[in-house]
RNA sequence: GCGCCCAUAGCUCAGUUGGAUAGAGCAACGGCCUUCUAAGCCGUAGGUCUGUGGUUCGAAUCCACAUGGGCGUACCA
């Protein structure tokens, strides 16, 4: 309703602006603006500035924006759903809808968060994407949980979302930790089955230990190349050595992943790109179509590459070597294809563009039942290839902000090859990475080189060991949330088990909030201080507001009041423009309730930006305005003996409960706990 | 060299794509438990939006240059 209110109100005023002015506006050209307060009207639009602009460069004279809107202004008809229309600062137009209509319409309207302008077709998320060799650190989750966010976003909005896990199974990270296995630990692959200890975290000091064991003799390097060539013929003990250890931590990361409501729908393995041969016949078609180039000279000599997206032709004799530098290397002199080629050949299939499929097995099932499936090379007796895997219509890939360069040319190299622009569509999410500060580095117990303790951030690294290990950060939380409801009375009726779940459900909305309230582009110097955080702007915040409103309506039913809403919109405009010495301001409730008809605002923009921070901060922001009013005495709906009021009350709360709890679901994937 | 990102309150960060008086949280200080749940609310204090120019009715936001940080630019992934 809101939206077709916005479309009449932009289309009165372009036609007043073509009657005043002789200027024909596309309607995309009036912007509307919410004023910074609820004195100024509800909607307001800086047109005449933009007239003002037009003016001066078709005449030459300046205008007076002011004047200009007020001539506006004179030439608006009444509007349905408008209460009355100001102008006012340097030359806005002010418009006040009429309280009564809004209220009743977002209140009865359905309450969901479809938006009209989705694409329609299925979207694919890729996210997570850990190489699966070591325990998941805090840098993948932020990882996880931006994707995460961004699918339930897009899900929400009405959009159908795949969710794909890629797994780089074949290697050199994986490689390294088989050279542990083998070649430090001398194990066999029964040894490696028996290990009972976590295995992701047995591999994570394992694989620290590789780090070093290269370091001391450069020879034990060739142990590298030779088994990760052992695991790429797909054949021998090596082989089954890192199909065990990279299965069993896929299933470690999706134990993780899933503790904070995470899951997938198919997880393609690299392994099974190159034994169906999906890069041969990606390879074919580049080369039919022309966009990659046989070096025959310089240092690139008997590679195949693409050329950056400004210089396509072959570059002039006379051009520097500096400017060769942006070609990508495809297949190298001996033949093997890059980790670019090989995505792009994935990512046409992505995009239904490569002509080829996986084959599929289950292997994985949440605790809920849903079933994650997994790519496989050979046909299963169980196959997941009706259940349409790939040909989305658009693919977003969160992969932190270091592969912008390699993610450029797979965009390059199948828009290539593409029919339509459904290429054009899909983005690279980049995101910057979780640091540690010296202090928190140091607190983990690790040694620091000088130049590092210099340092105002220190990168995590696998390779040293150096990082927040997920479940530990997880578990850590989850300690501190129970030790604090364990020490309260409001929990002394509820069950262990109950008291656990609610420990856990708070430190999932406080983590992922932590996650998501930074802008992708800034850089997260972890705090252990401020990641535990369930205080002030944090998901345990969110939560808590949601559970207050339900409070309200659990005491309600207790008391056996009616919740029943019978408003009459002269009625609802009546309390909503009263003022009255015992502390109810109508303004103030209307500032709220058009404040939470926003979410599908923030949604849209958290959608269209890919930054799930602009919905984080409206949740908190509207989270904050709800306790404000829950601590004001004069909306006690407990105390209120006036029917209308109390029934007004009764839909205020009921709906900003509702925005509030769809919003905590889409950003935590938490649903409310009962107390807290 | 070239390219990308960042610089806003003591600290950590937002800032709806150029709009009205630049906002939050934390930390500090003062007040509020006779609770529709104090994991909360209210108030006070805190700013040369890194610097210098430019664009215009209007700039934290766009442009240029400068300074200081981070990252990329592999026949690694």
């Amino acid at each position: 309703m809101l939206l077709t209110l916005h479309r009449t109100i932009k289309t009165q005023l372009q036609a007043a602006v073509k009657k005043s002015f002789e200027i024909e506006l596309a309607l995309a050209d009036i912007t509307a603006e919410y004023p910074p307060k609820t004195e100024l009207g509800d909607l307001a639009f800086p047109i005449a500035f933009e007239i003002a602009k037009r003016l001066k460069a078709a005449t030459g004279t300046k205008q007076n924006p002011r004047q200009l809107a007020d001539k506006l202004r004179s030439e608006l008809q009444a509007i349905d759903g408008v209460a009355r229309i100001e102008t006012a600062g340097a030359g806005y137009i002010n418009f006040f809808l009429d309280r009564g209509r809004v209220f009743n319409t977002v209140f009865n309207a359905e309450k969901s968060l479809k938006l009209d302008e989705i694409t329609g077709g299925k979207l694919i998320v890729e996210h997570t994407s850990i190489n699966p060799n070591k325990a998941a650190h805090i840098g993948h989750l932020r990882n996880a949980v931006l994707g995460d966010t961004i699918v339930r976003m897009l899900q929400a909005s009405g959009e159908t979302v795949e969710t794909h896990n890629y797994i780089d199974n074949t290697g050199v990270q994986v490689t390294d930790v088989v050279v542990g296995f083998k070649y430090i630990e001398n194990k066999t692959l029964t040894d490696i089955e028996a290990i009972t200890e976590r295995f992701d975290y047995y591999c994570w000091d394992l694989y620290a230990q590789v780090g070093k064991f290269y370091e001391e003799n450069p020879d034990n390097k060739k142990l590298r190349a030779q088994t990760l060539h052992e695991i790429e013929q797909g054949e021998g003990e090596t082989a089954l050595i890192a199909e065990h250890v990279s299965n069993r931590i896929l299933k470690a990361h999706l134990d993780t992943m899933w503790r904070l409501g995470i899951a997938y729908d198919v997880l393609p393995r690299e392994s099974d790109v190159l034994h169906l041969n999906f890069w041969q016949t990606a390879f074919e078609k580049l080369k039919e179509q022309g966009g990659i180039y046989f070096e025959t000279e310089g240092k690139n000599k008997g590679c195949w590459v693409m050329r950056a997206e400004d210089k396509t032709e072959t570059p002039a004799e006379d051009e520097t070597e500096s400017q060769y530098e942006a070609d990508k290397i495809l297949v190298r002199s001996n033949g093997t294809v890059t980790y670019t080629g090989k995505d792009i050949a994935y990512h046409l299939w992505k995009l239904g563009q490569l002509g080829l499929d996986f084959h599929y097995r289950p292997f994985y099932t949440y605790s809920n039942g849903k079933p994650v499936w997994i790519t496989t090379a050979k046909e299963a007796t169980e196959n997941g290839k009706d259940l349409g895997f790939g040909n989305g219509v658009a693919y977003f890939n969160v992969i932190d902000v270091g592969q912008s360069y390699p993610q450029a040319y797979v965009k390059l190299g199948v828009k290539l090859l593409s029919t339509d622009d459904r290429i054009d569509r899909s983005a690279h999410l980049a995101y910057e990475k979780v640091v540690l500060t010296p202090a928190s580095a140091k607190e983990l117990g690790y040694e620091l080189s000088e130049a590092d303790s210099k340092r105002t951030q220190v990168s995590m690294s696998g390779r040293k060991g150096l990082g927040v290990k997920a479940d530990d950060l997880i578990d850590k939380l989850e300690e501190k949330v129970f030790a604090k409801v364990n020490s309260d009375d409001r929990y002394s009726e509820v069950s262990l088990a109950e008291r656990k779940d609610i420990s856990h459900r708070i430190a999932v909305s406080a983590l992922r909030y932590f996650l998501l309230k930074y802008t992708r582009s800034s850089v997260i110097a972890f705090d252990f201080e401020e990641a535990q955080a369930f205080e002030g702007e944090t998901g345990a915040y969110l939560l808590y507001a949601v559970v207050r409103g339900n409070s309200i309506f659990r005491k309600l039913r207790e008391q056996g009041k009616s919740t029943e809403v019978n408003l009459t919109s002269e009625e609802i405009n009546n309390l909503l423009s009263l003022k009255e010495n015992s502390g109810w301001d109508g303004d103030y409730l209307w500032g709220l309730i058009y404040f939470a008809s926003r979410l599908p605002d923030s949604l849209r923009l958290s959608i269209s930006s890919l930054e799930p921070t602009h919905l984080a901060k409206y949740s908190y922001h509207l989270a904050s305005s709800f306790s404000n009013f829950y601590n004001k005495n004069a909306y006690k709906l407990i105390e209120q003996k006036d029917n209308t009021r109390y029934q007004l009350l009764v839909a205020l709360v009921g709906y900003v409960r509702c925005q509030l709890e769809q919003a905590l679901r889409i950003l935590t994937g938490v649903e409310p706990v009962e107390k807290m």
